[in-house]
DNA sequence: TCTTGTTTCATACGTTTGTACGAAACGTAC
DNA sequence: GTACGTTTCGTACAAACGTATGAAACAAGA
């Protein structure tokens, strides 16, 4: 029989391999999804990944769409309140004194490359999907996506309009997206910086650490939001 | 038969609608495959919004990949070769004088958001493809995708860096990065601007037209661009 | 030990997939 | 008008697809 609340674990389980399988097919059609997509990638290659049943799909998730989402709330979620946390960090430690654009978008793009603590080692995979969640064709997903950022960009619109009086409420939504833009293609051509063809210039561009790409994006989209009106309209 | 030589025109054609199966192919596997990428599109569906017979895909491409490509290459060209254009009559124009990087950047956006004046009416299939096509999982579309850039970022990267002279090349490479990214994902959202969630705020963000979107990130990305060197390392 | 609930496994089903192939239809040149 | 090269069409096929199902394996409680 199915179990009806997937998220909730099981009491018959033996209990050191709690959800082995739906953890390993997690895993797998994470870093399958991250590479070839969602349609590119077919139920059977997840389960051989993954070393399970073909069953197992069906068994824990239902579909093979389920699946997907829960691949992508699994890193989004813990992302997204990362964000939201050291942002609280922030705005506390400030107390009444105003916050640094710098580092309101520090704690926005850092937790997208840090890897996450919680011990699993495909950090590159997480990567890869957060950068491509936003491009993902299914519509649900899609959606499921948005709505998950919703939160954060609420939390960070306002803080950053603080620094910002000068700047239009509406403008601010269009440079969020340009931000976010930057953020993840710049994560895709990290993680395949050694396959991406290098223009040939005088010097060749180098590959930074985790640290030296958060900095650049920093900057980079620190400036960005920052840039003087133009005279739209 | 199969002609060997798919790009050259056949003479037995009728005289007026030469190739016609041939481009409504292309039109409608670029509509379907902007929305669902191309794994996501079968070749009936495509067949099916093009009018024709389901050999007509063998007949005029071989494989269904070599559609896609294609479809990829008949418009990435143009705008590659139109950005180079608007470049090359820059450059004419200032002559010894110093270039504007506001205007190097215009050059390098506007003709990935303007409808090109080849007369098809599909504008927005061609944005979203372009705003696509460093996402295609697929990796010979991909590298495809990636040699053709390769070409503008030599040209423009050399232009740029005459106006920002302090920047070491090897930056200049990320900034471009995100500079592609802030473009395809503002693309994105542009598009499909009445189904994205927009943020609950006192000021709800506007639609702009073409030439407001271009605007707002040519500020963008001049000023993340121009941004000062993070000191990294 | 027997029962119960959970998880795995093997297998099957009905579709849909990409591609291939031969016959028909077409326009053009001789 | 007949022959020819090009394009269209209908259909066929094997493979892969997502999903369903029922039996086996398992752990734990009574």
């Amino acid at each position: 029989m199915k179990q009806e609340a997937a998220s909730f674990p099981a009491q018959g389980a033996q209990a050191d391999s709690q959800f082995a399988t739906r953890i390993l097919l997690l895993d797998a059609a994470e870093r399958l999804f991250s590479q070839h997509g969602i349609e590119g990638t077919s139920v059977r290659e997840i389960i051989k990944a993954a070393g399970v049943n073909l069953g197992a799909v069906n068994y824990h998730f239902g579909t093979k769409q389920r699946l997907a989402l829960e691949v992508f709330a699994r890193r989004l979620e813990p992302v997204n309140r990362k964000r939201i946390a050291l942002l609280d960090v922030l705005e506390a430690q400030a107390g009444r004194r105003k916050l640094k654009l710098e580092r309101i978008i520090d704690a926005l793009i850092r937790p997208a490359v840090e890897t996450m603590e919680d011990g699993t080692p495909a950090c590159d995979d997480f990567m890869r999907l957060t950068s491509r969640c936003f491009q993902e064709p299914d519509p649900e997903v899609k959606s499921f996506v948005e709505q998950q950022f919703a939160e954060v960009v609420r939390r960070f619109d306002s803080a950053i309009l603080r620094t910002l009086p000068w700047l239009p409420a509406g403008e601010l939504f269009w440079r969020m997206q340009f931000l976010f833009g930057a953020l993840h293609h710049g994560q895709e051509i990290l993680l395949r910086f050694d396959q991406v063809p290098q223009p040939q210039l005088d010097v060749s561009p180098v590959k930074p650490d985790r640290e030296g790409f958060i900095k650049r994006v920093v900057s980079f989209v620190t400036s960005g939001l920052a840039a003087p009106m133009p005279d739209v309209r």
